[in-house]
DNA sequence: TTCTAGTTGAGAAAGATTCTCAATTAGATA
DNA sequence: TATCTAATTGAGAATCTTTCTCAACTAGAA
């Protein structure tokens, strides 16, 4: 599946492309290019940094700034698409859909004569369990 | 103005941070830590960091991510809490207000469990006069 | 099988942010 | 007002993340 979707977007099926996007597609959680790199073995840092840029134009992948310093990086599937939730005191991550998300940001769009083609959302807080502690 | 505000937020009012949250107060638009140190001459950027880390620590300013690869900070007036279109083609920056927010945000929290203290969000895309050309 | 434009590896380079530590200072106290 | 001390700052080194360079390699077209 990953050299078609690849190819479906001008994207040569290489061995690394295919590998790190199945990585992603199992992982579907927002990872470093260094977490990345770790999991797929004999693939350059800077490679996984190239590709990801080939990615992010295509579309196939978001990403995702935690406030951790660096970029974080999860697979874009089109069908879950949602924000995350991210506690201050112990760092979990949860995902999160928001209702209505896509009209409100149609209208946001519409009203600021902006055609909106991505956004970044997340939320910042106590998770259950640190509120409690 | 500043010197009071930085007390109640337990912030020694240095001349640094005097001139550093004037000076944001004033600009209310998203800046890099360079950027803003040009304009302070005779503050050090360790300082600018450090001083940018007590800020959002206060909730005096926030951090904005504007995919440039640094990041952006700007003064947070609760008065006027809005979100930033980012244009992909210009790179110009517009402020914008979203409907029903807190609304929204509360709403997240609550089917969540999660207390959220802040959230981060900004649209990409085109903006009207890029749309045309 | 051949050809070539596109891709990759390795390490250097560039940028952004943080750290170290001696010198300075805000503001509490006498 | 003078003194004292913990907090803050400047300068530059250090660290960390991301990008760049360029020679070697390969996907996929012919
Ligand atoms: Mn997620
Ligand atoms: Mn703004
Ligand atoms: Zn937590
Ligand atoms: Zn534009």
């Amino acid at each position: 599946m990953p050299a078609q979707l690849l190819q479906s977007h001008q994207l040569k099926a290489t061995k690394q492309r295919r590998e790190l996007l199945l990585l992603m597609q199992r992982e579907h959680r927002p990872r470093t290019a260094e977490q990345l790199q770790t999991k797929l073995k004999d693939v350059s840092l800077a490679t996984v940094y190239r590709m990801m840029d080939d990615f992010l134009q295509a579309g196939l992948v978001n990403r995702v700034d935690l406030g951790h310093g660096h970029t974080h990086f999860e697979y874009a599937d089109p069908k879950h698409h949602h924000h995350h939730l991210i506690c201050d005191d112990c760092g979990r991550i949860e995902d999160v859909r928001v209702p209505n998300e896509t009209k409100i940001v149609l209208s946001v769009g519409r009203k600021a004569k902006f055609r909106v083609r991505r956004h970044a959302l997340e939320f910042f807080g106590l998770c259950s369990r640190c509120q409690t502690a």
